[in-house]
RNA sequence: CGCGGGAUGGAGCAGCCAGGUAGCUCGUCAGGCUCAUAACCUGAAGGUCGUAGGUUCAAAUCCUACUCCCGCAACCA
């Protein structure tokens, strides 16, 4: 069982491209398990509780479950656009998961995990928390960031995070594969350095934030947003689940022997995923071979700056798709970025890659060869006469092609797999080129040559439309449909083999796939 | 001495972890082809891989120092 998830989104605000990433990133690598031939679950959802949800409530003057339903529904209204098909749908004010809160709450409490102590000092009210000496600047003031910095003193309840970081360190520094890409693990065993000693605070009190799970051995807190929210990877994987409540079966989904795949943003991992999820993990019992793997991804910049809202250049994917078709825009956001690495998002690159790559490369190649053969041999496919070095050298290209594209996805890295697809694609043009079949066509002397030639083509496609198929699946079953073998689309990456498609089939009319994008009509629309 | 990332032909990037004649896409220039979505193919020009040292038979890659850019407060992947 492949067990993949996301980060939750925080329902306070509208999807932008980065969300649209990392679930389309996301959707990719589960639908490619599949093709794998893995059994896969892929969880994704909302995070709906905390202060700034209660406070946006407020201001709007509608009650938090009814705001939370209004974005929850961008979130999902966005993914079913983008063709992002996941099992499971996590929202955290979803009774089961309020339910495995408690639990867990409960349970660890009793092997004496948390405890409850009064704290005095220098609260951000902005930031929901108390603040540190460190968090002071140069000159020893708590700068404008924190913005109104109070002095209290409360009760709250912490967590016994400290008692898990040497265990956590040792962890880390010993299975480097639980962190991609490698380089973030630098910054993961600097901040534990930086933290260790320090419990945290998982309760905020409810006279201050009510839109919470209450803790179920004290009414008077509510529980703090992120301990709530990283609990949703295993409430909705069915832990500590009643039968019937409709969840899945844990143990088969997170065995003892698996890492699950979480797959986040960079700036969540420290210290939420990295450090928290585990060590609330390890204290929940999760054994070191648990553990999972944090796929950390970059983001998308906007002409070199982060995006972000107040400077107003925030991408709207719904837009991006409306304009340009879920097809490019899911090519784009996994083909012009490396996986772990920020990239900058440029509208001209999405339409020059889709332009590129899938209108005249794969797109065109399809339409050539499906056109020839209908024009030449009526539809009907003949694996035809002996093979040359040309044929070979083909058939080599592919089997390479399917070798690193493998290789490529298993590392989640798309846009690699992507560039070895096209490769081969390339390569067939060329071979295009160089046997003319338009030329053979014109003696019958070479009517098995030519079917010979025009097979190696619509072979090739086939495989095409397999291998695009995690990325596009729309397209890749419009290629299947003009290619006449609808099945196309359900083979395993195991099932390819020169000849998928048999003597005597009967190929499709040709329709372009991908249209090209002309460019004036792009601008035209700002 | 806060932490991390980056600097590679005109543009955008890969390669760096496991050193061995510098690679991809776009763009430019010159040819070719006509089956095809004015798509396709071939060839060419263009880089002392941020700077300065060091290790090595050999450095874009390892080490040291330095310069510049970006992120590490909010909105936020």
């Amino acid at each position: 069982m492949f067990y993949l998830t996301t980060a939750i989104d925080y329902t306070n605000g509208s999807p932008h491209i980065g969300h649209a990433y990392e679930k389309v990133l996301a959707d990719v690598i589960a639908r490619y398990r599949r093709l794998r031939g893995d059994e896969v679950f892929f969880l994704t959802g909302v995070d709906q509780h905390g202060q700034k949800v209660q406070q946006t409530a407020e201001k709007e003057g509608i009650t938090p479950e009814a705001f939370v339903k209004r974005t929850t529904l961008k979130f999902s209204d966005l993914w079913q656009k983008l063709g992002v098909q996941y099992d499971g749908w996590a929202e955290t004010i979803d009774e089961r998961h309020k339910a495995c809160v408690r639990a867990i709450l409960s349970e660890l409490k009793g092997q004496g995990q948390l405890y409850k102590k009064a704290h005095a000092g220098h609260y951000s009210v902005r930031q929901e928390q108390f603040l540190q000496e460190r968090d002071r600047d140069e000159a020893g003031n708590f700068g404008p960031e924190w913005g109104e910095v109070v002095e209290i003193e409360e009760e709250n309840w912490y967590f016994k995070l400290s008692e898990h970081t040497d265990w956590l360190k040792e962890f880390i520094e010993n299975h480097p594969e639980v962190i991609i890409p490698a380089f973030r693990k630098a910054e993961l065993l600097n901040a534990l350095e930086r933290n260790s000693g320090i419990d945290l605070c998982i309760s905020r009190p409810r006279e201050r934030l009510q839109w919470g799970i209450e803790f179920p051995f004290d009414e008077n807190f509510v529980t703090y947003v992120w301990f709530d929210a990283l609990i949703n990877y295993i409430s909705f994987a069915g832990y500590k689940a009643t039968p019937g409540a409709g969840l899945p079966d844990f143990a088969k989904l997170w065995p003892a022997d698996s890492r699950p795949v979480h797959i986040i943003g960079k700036d969540i991992l420290i210290p939420a995923h990295g450090i928290y999820w585990l060590c609330m993990l390890h204290a929940m019992g999760f054994t070191d071979a648990q553990m999972p793997r944090l796929l950390v991804h970059g983001w998308w910049n906007i002409r070199g700056e982060k995006m972000s809202k107040s400077t107003g250049n925030i991408v709207d994917p719904s837009e991006l798709a409306d304009k340009f078709g879920t097809e490019a825009l899911r090519y784009y956001l996994v083909r012009d970025i490396v996986t772990g690495r920020d990239s900058d998002f440029d509208m001209d690159r999405l339409i020059m890659l889709f332009n590129t790559e899938l209108a005249n490369e794969l797109g065109n190649l399809c339409n050539r060869a499906l056109n020839m053969s209908q024009r030449f041999t009526e539809g009907v496919l003949q694996p035809g006469g002996p093979l040359t070095e040309d044929d070979l050298a083909l058939q080599a290209s592919l089997a390479e092609s399917i070798a690193n594209y493998q290789t490529a996805m298993d590392e989640f890295d798309i846009s690699k797999g992507l560039e070895a697809l096209s490769r081969h694609i390339v390569h067939c043009n060329g071979y295009a080129e160089r046997m003319k079949p338009w030329a053979l066509n014109k003696d019958p002397e070479n009517k098995e040559r030519l079917a010979t030639v025009l097979y190696h083509l619509a072979e090739s496609v086939a495989h095409a439309a397999v291998l695009l198929s995690p990325i596009l699946p729309d397209a890749a079953a419009q290629l299947a449909d003009q290619l006449n073998l609808p099945a196309l689309t359900s083979l395993k990456l195991a099932d390819l083999h020169w000849g998928l498609l048999p003597a005597g089939h009967k190929l499709g009319q040709p329709k372009p796939v991908f249209p090209r994008i002309v460019q004036e009509a792009a601008a035209e629309g700002g």
